[in-house]
RNA sequence: GCGCCCGUAGCUCAGCUGGAUAGAGCAAUGGACUUCUAAUCCAUCGGUCGCAGGUUCGAAUCCUGCCGGGCGCGCCA
């Protein structure tokens, strides 16, 4: 008997409903019969293991009153293998009950596939590139776009999961007046004076001086100008330095860091301007060239260049997007925090200015912003840093691990206050520290059967002896997780992935609180002992295969 | 003023892109270890889903308008 997912309970629905068709009992059109029917988790344990609303869907379609309908399918279903009960309940909706052994495939299917349960083709062929965190080279990572740090990392991993060829990028804007900033700011501390207006300020800025006088100890003497020039290139040096290890400790690893300054160097800007210009999407006034980007949607035209003949910073912007897509990616991702929100707008013209399509080729997710709470009190104040809170701040506080977990675990559409105490607490309130005793769980049996000389059921597995309402439960958790990955691909929400595992752990711990898995002292193992062996064997593979696409590490003990 | 995000239990947040009696953790109270890790499990308590309309068989979810909070609206980057 094969084993039984929410997918292949949703072909097996549309099997009948076309056979219904086929025999005339029900009147719908060829077409109208979707290809694949929605299957859901009741929530109330008495509607069944699966349940369809695809008889309320369709009844005005078939002209039949939705229970009608749902009898008329239910009939249809009964017989099918696999399907031990099918009801009708409320107003239509179809309930069903899987038979036992169908769903202890579940755990075989698992186990048989290993690592690669759960991914897909579904993206195959598609070349996504990932822009995220990209902060400045003017001061360590802040938390608007650390943020997106392990989110976009576990984003890249599940697209890669799906098949897809993904590039992580990052950005560095080492271009521009900000730089310009940056290194008045060193110099003015090397200098003993106030740093300039809108100058950078922290304990991490009088460190780079100290490492640049250290390094180059004639800077001191040096004019100015020449001084700030050694401050400014030798000062990014070590921000990326920085910056990188940081990412690198956090354990995202990007395949390009891109440098914002290339794109002048090249002429890479010109040709971008020029494009646009051959377009008709540019024109001058006042003595700027201006992008057209109120026609695609904008709040208003662009500068694009400045009337002093500088470029204005979208224009990098605009080579950067053409030099992605001319490396020959067909989706372009950018993530940003919340305080640059307004930016989409114009990123969303210039992509349709390049007579791309907004929203397929290019996508801009927006992270609302992250605040650490400590003793319930808000951290507004680095110590590194004097005005933002860093990424560096949360892991030395609370670990990568959560501190990856802890970022990840939330839709990014909330702006979070994430309690420092509570992820640093090694104790079940702890999310982090749940999902990964349950794995800690899991790997103590396996390893105990081990040295029982017990292995997990093979040819011989009888999958109709995990009956157990538990056991059912956890089958139906791990046949979830396909569709899990799924949903965090194409929404673009890795926080999916978290939960499922949250509610996964507390699935198994259920199971392991009433289902003995290995024999006790002296007893034989049964074939019942290995079954079960076989689900903790798939369970663990699902924690992890989805810890490690969290980029989580998955303990073996604890 | 305009735009984006959020508003769900005392707290932190989910809610499978419209489904059935709205969930989890924490906090509070009371239980369960001679047996595979008690970093666990069970029970109880806790809600006008910000407010008001609308759409339909059915709305926390979609639409409109308010209220409240966050963030943005430059020839800065």
């Amino acid at each position: 008997m094969p084993s039984v997912t929410p997918d292949q309970l949703s072909q097996t629905i549309v099997d009948a409903l076309n056979a219904l068709a086929n025999r005339g009992s029900i009147a719908v059109s060829e077409g109208a019969i979707p290809a694949a029917v929605k299957v859901e988790r009741p929530k109330n344990k008495e509607h069944g293991d699966y349940a369809t609303n695809v008889a309320l869907q369709l009844s005005k379609q078939a002209g039949l009153k939705p229970r009608d309908l749902a009898e008329l399918l239910a009939q249809e279903l009964k017989g099918r293998e696999a399907i031990s009960a099918v009801d009708i309940a409320g107003p239509g909706f179809i309930n069903i009950t899987v038979a036992a052994a169908a769903q202890g495939e579940i755990a075989r299917a698992v186990v048989e596939v290993g690592s690669a349960y759960g991914t897909s083709d579904r993206f195959a062929g598609k070349r996504i590139n990932l822009e995220f965190v990209s902060s400045n080279p003017t001061g360590p990572i802040h938390l608007g776009g650390g943020r997106w740090a392990p989110v976009g990392d576990s984003l890249a991993r599940v697209f890669t999961a799906m098949g897809a060829d993904v590039t992580r990028e990052y950005y560095f804007n080492d271009h521009g007046a900000q730089i310009d900033r940056f290194s008045a700011s060193l110099l003015a501390v090397a200098k003993g004076e106030d740093p300039p207006e809108d100058g950078y300020v922290g304990s991490y800025i009088t460190d780079i001086v100290e490492q640049v006088v250290a390094a180059h100890p004639s800077v001191v003497d040096m004019p100015d100008d020449q001084a700030r020039e050694v401050f400014r290139r030798e000062g990014v040096e070590l921000m990326f330095a920085e910056i990188k290890q940081t990412l690198r400790t956090f354990r995202v690893d990007f395949d390009v860091y891109f440098h914002e300054q290339s794109l002048h160097d090249s002429g890479a800007v010109e040709r971008a301007i020029q494009r646009l210009t051959e377009m008709d999407n540019t024109y001058e006034a006042e003595g700027a060239l201006w992008l057209r980007s109120e026609k695609y949607g904008d709040d208003k035209d662009r500068v694009i260049v400045k009337s002093d003949g500088h470029p204005a910073y979208i224009s990098a912007d605009l080579a950067y997007y053409l030099d992605k897509r001319e490396r020959g990616f067909d989706l372009v991702v950018i993530m940003l925090g919340a305080d640059h929100h307004g930016y989409v707008g114009r990123l969303m013209a210039m992509c349709q200015a390049f007579g791309d399509t907004p929203h397929e080729n290019l996508e801009v997710l927006i992270g609302q912003l992250v605040n650490l709470v400590r003793d319930g009190q808000q951290v507004r104040m680095s110590k590194r840093a004097g005005n933002v809170v860093t990424l560096d701040d949360l892991i030395e506080s609370v670990g990568v691990d959560a501190a990856r977990y802890a970022l990840v675990r939330y839709s990014s559409d909330s702006s979070i206050d994430l309690d420092l105490d509570l992820w640093a607490r090694a104790s079940s309130d702890n999310p982090v520290y749940y999902v990964q005793y349950a794995h800690a769980r899991l790997a103590s049996i396996l390893r105990n059967a081990t040295e029982l000389g017990l292995a997990p059921a093979g040819q011989d597995f009888d999958p109709s002896l995990l009956s157990h309402p538990r056991e059912g439960d956890l089958l139906r958790a791990l046949a979830e997780f396909p569709r899990v990955l799924a949903a965090v691909a194409e929404l673009r929400e890795p926080h999916r992935l978290a939960r499922y595992l949250e509610a996964t752990a507390a699935t198994f711990h259920r199971f392991y609180d009433v289902c003995r898995v290995l024999p006790h002292g002296d007893e034989d193992a049964t074939d019942l002992h290995r079954a079960r062996l076989l689900l903790v064997d798939a369970t663990r593979i699902v924690f992890a295969r989805g810890l490690q696409l969290l980029g989580v590490t998955a303990p073996e003990r604890m």
